[in-house]
DNA sequence: ATTCTTTTGACACTGAGTCTCACTTGAGGC
DNA sequence: GCCTCAAGTGAGACTCAGTGTCAAAAGAAT
């Protein structure tokens, strides 16, 4: 790896880095592009060429691959929804450990500053479309299946549950709880029989 | 309702017409604020007065407070995943004819257009948040309990899936398609146990 | 007709994201 | 070591979304 390579990804590194403490410090809002450049001390042009987009700083996605990895390694049989707990669990946790001390300061950070929690819930990793396809080869079903696009949302929707989970302060281990919401899957949908009760006013409208 | 009411309402409408409409021919980056605003006859400040971003003239809303209201009349005792079901159905079923029309029009940009099918399904309506305040409300257990936000992630999930049909174009109306994902589920995660076939090579890497 | 309030348009400003062009710097052949 | 080429960088101009202010216009109320 040359000394091309390597000052690139230094470079990279310094203005997630710089990025993430600004982020910390003065909040996602107030803090512009250039602050973060200046910081990393390159220009503005310079952030733009690693990063698309401002949003895309606080995102990682070295996760992907190795998802696809884990998965072609599953023995043949396992029930699919066990094969996505294990996918999830072993990918994040073979994640080196400067890896996974930057996905401890994401998510701390989405758990402090309600923007960055929007922005991990709506562009993180895996949507939709993605998962079906992983799905779709993995049972041999095609991608545009109802099922098996329901199947993938509903592990979106575990996702999402997590992520609440760390927005409400609740969890600190946005893994473990997404491991814990999967687990919970494995028994069926939680709540579905559940007979609703007499209707009472919204709270939120009632005097206090 | 005052000449004044009635000119805003005409105001709103417009702007949304001509928007779409925007959108539909010259897609949805092409098409400026100022466009939209001309187009309408009024001023670019008076579209933001109307709609905080220009996302926010795709999406309506007018369907949460009607769920809140069919929500409020369901039989006690109706189990919880049954009661989406009938929420969501009865709350786009009362829509009037106008408001229909919106979506249908929305439905096939969606389709059309893939940065509108990006917005909708980030932005449309309802997050798990919300769902699991409605859950809240009508099992008696508090919004953030882990099993409430998972089942409220499902619904979202099963939303998702829906419009990840209409984008790919295989079906005409999201509603139908919503309802039938909604139907899978009361019977159970489909395709839970179906077990996991030999790894064959990604069909997108290999060769043509 | 008069006041009062709401809606509106004009304008200025910030910041994200795009683009171009000239420059520097590492890589590799000579 | 030198030269060449390509990759990476910085400066700056530009577009457009979104915010805020302020004064003019138009509907409502008396």
């Amino acid at each position: 790896m040359g000394l091309r390579e390597r000052k690139k990804e230094r470079t990279r590194a310094e203005l997630q880095r710089h990025a993430l403490r600004l982020f910390r410090d003065q909040g996602y809002a107030a803090t512009t592009v250039d602050d973060i450049a200046a910081a990393a001390d390159v220009s503005r042009s310079t952030f733009f060429r690693y990063f698309p987009t401002k949003e895309d700083v606080v995102l990682l996605d070295d996760v992907d691959p190795v998802m696809e990895r884990v998965a072609a390694e599953l023995p043949v049989g396992t029930p699919l929804i066990e094969a996505v707990r294990i996918i999830v669990r072993d990918a994040f946790g073979s994640l080196d450990d400067e890896a996974r001390a930057l996905e401890e300061v994401r998510m701390d950070l989405a758990r402090t500053i309600p923007e960055i929690a929007a922005i991990l819930r709506e562009r993180n990793s895996f949507g939709v479309e993605q998962i079906a396809g992983m799905v779709s080869r993995g049972i041999g079903r095609p991608a545009d299946d109802p099922e098996v696009l329901l199947f993938a949302g509903v592990v979106v929707g575990a996702r999402y549950a997590a992520l609440a989970r760390v927005h409400a302060g609740r969890t600190t281990s946005y893994l473990d709880e997404l491991d814990a919401m999967l687990s919970r899957l494995v028994t069926g949908i939680p709540l579905a029989d559940e007979p609703i009760r007499a209707p009472r006013p919204d709270p939120a409208r009632s005097p206090a």
